[in-house]
DNA sequence: TTGAAAGCGCTAACAG
DNA sequence: CTGTTAGCGCTTTCAA
């Protein structure tokens, strides 16, 4: 592959014209641009990516981290994303943690590694204090809760808490007292939804219903789990079982809907079972969900708004309003 | 942050033997070892892999070009692709073509920048002999038809075309002889699965139908290209609907069914839908699609191991048992 | 077992 | 308007 001193040579001129050519200098003569671009396209030449990140200390390279592309949450969000970055000079590098503590901090160390120039995290693993501590190698922003913000990193906020106990004062109002709560992590852990999990228990608590351990069920993320929670409810005897479930994810929630279905029993009059997220399919599956939908595309915007401003040490002011969650009610509960 | 010449006056030694270090050469003390050890350490020293790229020629990380990674064929497939990634010292970078050409050349470019080492075409939209003008900045693997393998251009290939045949002949079989027919491409046009056109093709010429290409619809892709076909359907007199609709993908198979059933057209008996890709959803949307299971899992774990091998100068034998496609009946025909 | 020095491809003072 | 030169952080001869 041709080298910038192969088309200054083929030029009959230095590398620093050349190099000038390449970065739009002013100062070029009409005569010498010619015969750069001449040989440049003769040599077949491009410029070697790793020198120009070599020499800039800049990769033009964000990150994204999600816990699992195959989650349609995740891969709208990453569309969005990706929407935004190929309008600037970056490229994406998509991460999927696979909800693992070590794989996240490997992942972050992409950014000590300057494989990266900045990275947004829409899963979260780690404690906060472990992410701050890569913010000297690099610009982070997050994706999660409101809470997050409190951090002081750079954060896109959304009321997962609030839209939580909402959609369980949802299905306390439709009367369903005996709620079954899913996450993605631990119940209660600092980390993962746990403001889902506060939100969960303040709505319990606003109305007088004790939190029963027996209804959590924890680390919970696709089709199959939901698959595997529902054989468990029917397994139950029938006075044991929750009227509902709010199952933290769509794809969770499909996977239950369709084995109470397969076992003849009624969502939502057996079951009600709550979505979240509104995937593009959820209102296709044989019991429309209902669930809380979240603005993707608006929250894959303004973080990578905000990440580009912090890299070009800019400001940027999010809009709040656009980032908004609400309660789609179709016919699963 | 700090550099190997840091660590090397830290330690009292040359840079010479923290680089051996760091590549596990043998010839260092144990002493020394220790030093360099504790000195990284120290200083939270971490390769800069700018450096390390342009020495070595390589980046060490692979592209994936899909068209839209919204798709669940693809999401599954690259994070197939990932998974097997993750056992070896490469990064997967993941591209959107969004099914544009000039697009797809600026992603193959990237090969040329030496951004990456190597390439994993899911999606195609220039000719081949565009493609394999790349094929001397780095490896490149196709996934696709069985017939691109022609190309001389490593492939990971399916039998599309038999599969689109033996689905036409499915449909057939069960007295829809009216096949309206779904392609993400130009029908016919030399790119983007005009294998399956031909399986189409050759199916209705086998069982003496004429093509009509009012029946045909092109560039059609997303839930709401199936929409728009259903309403374009509803929108005919009785006798002038088609019986059944092969739908190209899933996800246009739900759109399809979503719009009839809303429309109180039933599925099957008033048209039939049949799907392709064999989807996580595929099975729980209100009538469950009758579809073509590829097998991506399989596909993307060869396309990778195949693309390492080719980037390590190894010799790698495609398992082509794995790779085949097969009709998975529901209710949808 | 260790180190000096050259060089990967590019950019940016500085000098002219 | 153009060229000389140093250097980004790393690896690898070559010599000791």
């Amino acid at each position: 592959m041709a080298t910038i001193k192969d088309v200054a040579n083929d030029a009959g001129l230095s590398v620093t014209t050349v190099s000038r050519y390449l970065n739009n200098h002013p100062y070029i003569s009409e005569d010498n641009k010619m015969k750069i671009k001449n040989s440049m396209i003769k040599l077949d030449y491009m410029p070697n990516s790793s020198a120009t990140q070599l020499r800039a200390n800049k990769t033009f390279t964000i990150g994204v981290i999600v816990s699992r592309i195959t989650n349609p949450f995740f891969s709208y969000l990453i569309d969005a994303i990706d929407k935004v970055v190929k309008q600037t000079p970056y490229h994406t590098l998509i991460m999927q943690s696979y909800d693992d503590v070590d794989e996240e901090v490997r992942l972050l160390d992409m950014l000590k590694q300057k494989n990266i120039d900045g990275i947004i995290m829409a899963s979260l693993e780690n404690d906060l204090s472990v992410i701050k501590q890569y913010q000297k190698y690099g610009q982070i922003v997050l994706i999660g809760d409101k809470s997050l913000a409190q951090s002081d990193i750079p954060t896109i906020g959304t009321e997962q808490e609030e839209a939580t106990y909402h959609a369980i004062q949802f299905l306390l109002n439709k009367g369903y007292t005996d709620i079954a709560y899913c996450t993605g992590g631990h119940f209660l852990n600092t980390k993962h939804g746990s403001s889902r999990d506060k939100g969960y228990i303040r709505a319990l608590a606003d109305n007088h219903i004790e939190l029963n351990n027996k209804r959590i069920y924890t680390n919970i993320h696709t089709i199959e789990d939901g698959k595997h929670i529902a054989s468990s409810v029917i397994a139950m005897s029938q006075k044991d079982r929750p009227t509902s479930i709010f199952a933290g994810s769509d794809e969770v929630a499909a996977g239950i809907i369709q084995t109470f279905e397969a076992n003849d029993l009624n969502v939502p009059s057996d079951v009600a079972v709550m979505g979240y997220d509104n995937q593009p399919f959820s209102s296709m599956v044989s019991v429309p969900i209902t669930t809380v939908s979240q603005p993707v595309e608006a929250i894959g915007q303004e973080a990578t708004h905000l990440l580009m401003s912090l890299l070009d040490d800019k400001n940027y002011d999010v809009d709040v309003d656009k980032l908004k969650l609400k309660i789609v009610e179709r016919l699963s509960v």
